[in-house]
DNA sequence: CCGTATCCAAGGGGATACTG
DNA sequence: CAGTATCCCCTTGGATACGG
């Protein structure tokens, strides 16, 4: 158990992880990274391959990775007409980090799926007895009043 | 400019790495682990942590990554309440993947913000003067229809 | 083919009040 | 202290239709 006073330093929201993190953190942007670090292609192409994006998220996830410079888009003036993405040198950056998102996810997802399939038909998860010892020796051994102190 | 006919194979929406990317990809999860993977923490040391959080999606968050076995939330039976929450062997898995997030962040976010800051002034950014070179490179030398073929 | 524009339903998420 | 409950706004994002 930890004990009182513990010091914390905030992660304020302008720290560069956490805008780092904003960049990237919702639904597409990291599968738009992940389908173009194949290489160039063609919106079309993009908007199959990631199955279940609407073409009004995928044209908006796409504009906010050129914004920020990390994809490239180029308009052929042809008909009909052909746009081309891919990942500018800084987007490119991205693919590393990215990569050990994907390697967790093979290594560790079916082990999550698990026990969230055992929590959900038992309300509980087998992590649950290991925390029951935990709080039992307390609750033995230990004074029961905690009286959390002020700094 | 890409050729025709290039064949790309759709990542389906139940790909271990989708998958795993849901179980991360929103506004509080990854921060949350990231206050975690300091150690043990109490709840309002984490709401403290992390600016800008609500108690609401703190707990949201906290109740998803218990469930799926990341983090382990014990509660002590005294008064006031005291609940620690800590990062599962399982969930320290996640620490490094998320390091690499950090690392590229620190690296290069403020190369995106000053990409952005040009193109929200300007309407464009560095890019587009070599995008339009590859344009005009090709509006002159290539004939002007492009005529996409099917498969 | 590659978008844009408009509408609209669902729910994410804040504010607040309350409880053990 | 650590939540739960309720209200409610407002954004997200899908569906559809249309345009260059």
């Amino acid at each position: 158990m930890v004990t009182k006073k513990q010091r914390v330093e905030p992660i304020p929201t302008d720290c560069r992880t956490r805008r780092g993190l904003e960049l990237i953190a919702d639904r597409w942007t990291l599968l738009v990274i992940v389908a173009l670090q194949q290489g160039t292609k063609r919106f079309s192409q993009i908007h199959a391959q990631i199955e279940g994006i609407s073409k009004k998220m995928l044209i908006q996830t796409l504009r906010a990775l050129e914004r920020d410079g990390l994809v490239k888009r180029v308009v052929y003036p042809v008909v009909p007409p052909l746009v081309e993405y891919s990942l500018t040198t800084l987007g490119q950056t991205l693919i590393e980090p990215i990569w050990a998102l994907r390697d967790w996810s093979e290594k560790y997802i079916e082990e999550v799926e698990r026990i969230r399939a055992e929590y959900d038909q038992t309300g509980k998860n087998s992590l649950q007895e290991e925390i029951l010892a935990l709080v039992q020796k307390r609750a033995n051994g230990a004074d029961s009043s905690a009286e959390p102190e002020k700094e």
